[in-house]
DNA sequence: GTTGAATAGTGATAAATATCACAGAAATTG
DNA sequence: CAATTTCTGTGATATTTATCACTATTCAAC
């Protein structure tokens, strides 16, 4: 799925641009927490931002993580008064913030640019509805499997032995995407292994058998076409 | 959730309305099929439409139900070429029907229409994360209470005994909102009604401890202001 | 490099849920 | 209203997944 900021032209780009502030933050930062009023639209300049719901006790799930060029806080700002979700800084981060106010009188006052930003959560709703027909239909496997080929559309490369994702990956990030517990990713991945259908380094995943993970997920028959972590 | 079209003015309401061409479905037929290209976009004059994702082998999922008022299509015209869901007429319909081309040409030439279609389109994605959480937080326990939940907030009237849904609802119906299946569902169900959480007359159903299900979803400390089917 | 903190792997067990195979109710149709 | 068809309930069983408790490995900081 393209970025938010990469899908307008310089004119639009610029007004956004010159209706934000500056600010940064440290890896680990808040931007804003669950249940706070929704004020302000992010963009990140630089780093990584993790969207997220607390489930209690200590856990969460994942509801997306965003990088470079992409916005946030648009269920918040859209969707209602305050957010429903947390963010946090993966990295340290540059972002810019616009309030609530001024991107609405934008996106009144400019058609083409608000049907971008239409696309770009509806692009996200499709996403989110594949990842419950992935989890739901095809077990714990399907799920991990999901989350696989979804990091493969957004930092996989091409090499001889399969897709390289370019972004390290931990077990617990999978775990935290679909809910399914460590230990069961954990097994999951490491059966894969064994059978060759994906290797790693560490934090390094390199997919050898992309044609295994369609077919489990029979992604021939779904026309999903925004199938972005 | 308020409906699409019930947030317009006359106005925007008349200009959606003027490029618009009527049709009539029976109950049971396709408005669109999945993998079909995404042509349309469509508002609910009448009845209700079911959109739903196939999971092979006689099994489905249900998107979500849109009802009089409302639209549907939008995942598709905005997120890519084609629909990755398939719409059917749960009662016979009358919609309208508008072309990708026009409603695009339209949002683009009218800010105020369009920022209303990122709204309901980001509630819609709200709903579709707060879903998840849901289903994976709590269980199939979770699952079953949210979508009661849910209709309550699209059906439901304040009486002495509780929130009665006015619309009619099968166990069935409730195991394609969450894919659980259809006999955890019924006994979950007959569970609460041997408690006195909820009653039924067949499809008619009585929601008679709401603050059962809240507790058990924890809705206190969730912020989702949408929380529909 | 050593050390302490994160992260990951693994066996045993418990819990949740699906599946299967029917029987019984309710709804629909001619 | 009789006959189908659709929907629901329920026991038995199998499967999946979580949880717990612990060890091993990797990472980060001094």
């Amino acid at each position: 799925m393209e970025p938010l900021l990469e899908r307008l032209d310089k004119h639009d780009y610029g007004i956004l641009m010159a209706n934000s502030k500056q600010l940064s933050v440290k890896k680990g930062d808040f931007v804003f927490e669950e249940g706070s009023s929704a004020d302000h639209l992010y963009f990140i300049q630089q780093g990584e931002i993790r969207v997220f719901k607390k489930l209690g006790s200590n856990k969460d799930i994942t509801i997306f993580s965003r990088n470079k060029n992409d916005g946030f806080g648009e269920i918040g700002i859209f969707s209602g008064n305050s957010y429903s979700n947390s963010a946090q800084a993966v990295q340290d981060s540059k972002l810019y913030s616009i309030t609530r106010q001024e991107i609405e009188e934008i996106l009144a006052q400019n058609g083409r640019l608000g049907l971008h930003f239409t696309r770009w959560v509806a692009e996200n709703l499709e996403a989110s509805k594949a990842k419950i027909r992935d989890y739901i239909a095809f077990g714990s496997e399907g799920a991990v499997a999901s989350v696989f080929v979804r990091y493969s559309n957004t930092c996989g490369i091409v090499t001889p032995e399969g897709i390289q994702l370019t972004d390290p990956i931990m077990i617990q990030d999978i775990s935290k995407h679909i809910a399914v517990s460590r230990e069961t990713v954990s097994r999951i991945v490491n059966k894969w292994k064994e059978q060759g259908i994906i290797d790693n380094q560490n934090k390094h995943f390199i997919l050898k058998d992309m044609n295994y993970f369609r077919r489990l997920l029979v992604c021939e028959q779904c026309g999903v076409e925004n199938c972005a972590i």
